[in-house]
RNA sequence: GUGGGUGUAGCUCAGUUGGUUCAGAGCGUCUGACUGUGGCUCAGAAGGUCGCGGGUUCGAGUCCCGUCACCCACCCCA
């Protein structure tokens, strides 16, 4: 019996990294451009880097991570990426030597959920992290950043939908409010909802049920319980994406699962994702660092889902236009007794001139190379038989025109790489 | 954790009311078409315990039960 990876774990086949890449190496130039360097955070951490910071109550920690001891040490496989990226922040004393840092990740993360589209049980992010500062332009920045790393991949027909979940007194008090308006509806609302009422009350209005809606449209809004800072900090972060021309949209029933979250929240929706319609989330966490036993700071960031990505790239059939990786500059084929040798070591003197080339390996016919050669969109082939080897030559082929011609073994370097900038790949 | 769907060659799928074309097609792969040369065309070949295990039947990809895997959805979230 074959062994195969696990449920909900894929591999990422050589066919299918240039379009990953695609994406990556997009996502670090754009975030670059914004001032984010790159922070590569372990893949399992302390387990209460995550339980206390996501939330006891959320999925995610309830029964979504993969947890493992050594010993008397829980650890566990990274669900996220914000609450090591603070765990890191503070460990490594950044609020007192450079407070404000703007970082990006890019890795795997993961959750055990049952799997489903857009839902893996490794999956990878794109995440950026501001920390140290709470200026709203900071929240408008990063939604700038996702929409332009959207647009910069020519991923169209995404929105951009925010919310303001207000600080913890804000919350508090609207937490009263909606136990007190949901309260005696409690009968009404799915199993659920009724759930949630006691877990995390917020995630009632965004629930699905037509009938837990049209209980919910009846509350009040969060907006209405705002206080001053909370109100002026969300109004400043949309007169940002403004001067920014960002498009978006307002959804008061927009609610984030993780606990962390305080102040604006956003999401990145498109069609073409099926159920997990989230591109992307974020938000502000504002009481995250201090929660940890930090200073008073603020931070923002999002994460963004690496498979949803290319989901919704597949979606707008922006598929083609990929190579797998940069064609070979040139194929090399053999051609009867004792021409295998002398074309290895050419072989290896061409790649240690800097080109890309390669032969066959398993022993077939002069067709079957030439099949090889041409299936490698190598714009050049090198034929070596025992006619060329004798004469110390060997025969230089452009695949395009199918023209040849012999040159001298020896100058096969100086006559293809003064072209190979201009090859393709 | 809960539903629903699907499981036939490497890939995408046909296989009608169970019985000598029900083991097939297309693509892909390989070989060959005046003995050292690709892409097009033509010819041919390899490749499948029909997910697995039981059962019903004279006889089962085709019916029943179980099981596993995958997919989609709920939930949750990127």
């Amino acid at each position: 019996m074959l062994l195969s990876a696990p449920a909900g774990i894929d591999d990422i086949l050589p066919e299918q990294v240039a379009r990953w890449r695609f994406v990556e190496d997009k996502a670090r130039e754009l975030f670059a451009r914004y001032g984010y360097s790159e922070i590569r955070l372990p893949l399992f951490e302390d387990l209460r880097v995550f339980v206390h910071n996501v939330g006891e109550t959320s999925d995610i920690v309830e029964k979504g991570m993969f947890t493992f001891d050594s010993g008397e040490d829980h650890y566990c496989l990274r669900p996220e990426g914000t609450a090591a990226a603070v765990r890191a922040y503070l460990q490594h004393n950044y609020p007192k030597t450079r407070p404000f840092q703007k970082w990006h990740y890019i890795g795997p993360m993961f959750r055990h959920e049952r799997a489903q589209k857009g839902r893996k049980w490794q999956f990878h992010q794109l995440g950026v992290e501001a920390l140290g500062a709470s200026d709203p332009l900071l929240d408008a920045e990063i939604i700038a950043l996702a929409g332009h790393l959207f647009d910069e991949l020519g991923l169209s027909g995404y929105r951009t939908v925010l919310n303001t979940l207000g600080c913890g007194d804000c919350r508090d008090r609207y937490r009263r409010t909606l136990q007190e308006q949901l309260g005696p509806q409690r009968g009404r609302l799915c199993a659920d909802c009724q759930r949630r009422m006691d877990r995390n009350i917020f995630r009632v209005l965004d629930c699905k049920q037509e009938a837990c809606q049209a209980v919910s449209a009846g509350t009040s809004t969060l907006q209405e319980a705002l206080c001053g800072n909370c109100r002026s900090h969300f109004e400043a972060t949309l007169q940002g994406l403004r001067i920014l021309e960002i498009p978006y949209e307002i959804n008061p029933r927009l609610v984030r699962g993780l606990d962390y979250y305080t102040g604006p929240v956003f999401e990145f929706v498109h069609p073409g994702l099926g159920a997990q319609s989230a591109l992307g989330a974020g938000g502000r966490y504002d009481n995250l660092i201090a929660e940890n036993g930090g200073p008073a700071l603020g931070g923002a960031g999002f994460a963004l889902g690496l498979e949803r990505i290319l989901i919704a790239l597949e979606a707008l059939g922006q598929t083609q236009a990929l190579a797998a990786s940069p064609a070979l500059h040139a194929f090399l084929v053999s051609i009867g007794p004792g021409t295998r040798e002398p074309l290895f070591q050419l072989a290896g003197k061409l790649r240690r001139g800097g080109l890309r080339v390669d032969l066959d390996h398993e022993g077939r016919s002069v067709k079957a190379q030439m099949r090889s050669a041409n299936r490698s969109a190598a714009p050049f082939v090198l034929v070596l038989g025992c006619d060329e080897l004798a004469q110390g030559q060997i025969t230089l082929k452009r695949m395009d025109t199918g023209q040849e011609s012999k040159i001298p073994l020896d100058s096969v370097l100086s006559v293809l790489r003064p072209g190979a900038a201009d090859l393709p790949g």
